[in-house]
DNA sequence: CACTTGACCTGTCCGC
DNA sequence: TGCGGACAGGTCAAGT
């Protein structure tokens, strides 16, 4: 569930606590979760130091020195913990436990080793998420960052272009369209939620039927909602806790997302869970009218 | 090409 | 108490 706010708090934690660290060793707990060689990783990560983390929609970028990267996509359940050997917990992301808890724990898929005594923890209760080693040219050509949208946080996120990959998926459910990362990068089922109800959309509206108002509200409300969930430290579960800015503070202010059963914070309505696209979705039949 | 569905996982919750 | 099944969700492969 990691999403575009998410994995930008959990960037901004790993810029405060692991740049410039070196890495000393590599622990594999679950091998599928890290996707390199070990011959890779004795030639190319060992000894490197990290110089930048990245971030591209739901995609976290750890940059080492001498032209290698580690892309990390948390998918559902994945976290990224900095500790210290003293215990000391920096950084974290989606739990699954408590990040409070001793590292390594049970969910603990690789640890990097780094130096002064600090250690990265990639945790995935649910295995989905990957570890992929790159150089800059696999950077460049990896068939998932390379067929990404734009960045919905930037200038490259156009009301024109949107429109355009809107008519692109014409007879798609509009909450489809902004689940495919190649429309835009980032969004999943909460800020989509989230998004389609601030701009009074019907999730199931075919994205070709939008009216010229909507889809330029939606534009708005999709970099709108983004930005706040940024600027709270993203949404959080029971269990997470970032040592940096302690509990994340998206959740309480979702206006449909996990609101099943509860009145919609705008009319009142009693808040409805169907299912589109696949995906649990909560809607508020009042204020997003399928007509 | 556009769109939908199932597989991948495991913890949790529900009904019997 | 225990068990089977549904559910959660991001992406990809395979199907219509």
């Amino acid at each position: 569930m990691p999403e575009l706010p998410e994995v930008e708090t959990i960037r901004r934690g790993l810029m405060a606590t692991i740049v410039g660290r070196r890495i000393e060793a590599v622990d594999v707990l679950w091998p599928p979760s890290l996707i390199a060689s070990q011959s890779q990783v004795e030639h190319l990560l060992l000894g490197k130091h990290v110089c930048g983390i990245g971030r591209r929609g739901k995609l976290l970028i750890v940059d080492l020195d001498g032209g290698e990267h580690l892309l990390v996509h948390p998918m559902m359940t994945g976290q990224l913990v900095v500790a210290e050997d003293s215990g000391t917990v920096f950084a974290g992301g989606h739990p699954s436990r408590s990040m409070l808890d001793p590292m390594p724990n049970p969910t603990t898929r690789v640890v990097f080793r780094l130096d002064e005594g600090r250690s990265l923890f990639f945790n995935d209760q649910r295995k989905f998420g990957r570890v992929t080693l790159v150089d800059d040219a696999g950077l460049g050509a990896d068939s998932f960052l390379s067929r990404l949208g734009p960045e919905p946080l930037d200038g490259g996120f156009t009301l024109d272009g949107f429109r355009r990959q809107l008519a692109r998926h014409a007879r798609a459910p509009v909450k489809a369209a902004l689940l495919d990362q190649t429309v835009v990068a980032g969004i999943g089922n909460i800020y989509a939620d989230e998004s389609l109800h601030l701009a009074r959309v019907h999730p199931r509206r075919l994205a070709g039927s939008l009216t010229a108002a909507e889809s330029r509200r939606l534009h708005q409300t999709i970099r709108k909602t983004l930005a706040s969930a940024v600027n709270h430290g993203g949404t959080s579960f029971a269990g997470y806790v970032n040592a940096a800015r302690g509990q994340a503070g998206y959740l309480v202010r979702a206006r449909v997302f996990r609101r099943t059963g509860q009145p919609c914070p705008v009319c009142g309505t009693t808040i409805e869970r169907i299912r589109v696209a696949g995906r649990g979705t909560s809607f508020c039949p009042r204020c997003q009218p399928y007509e």
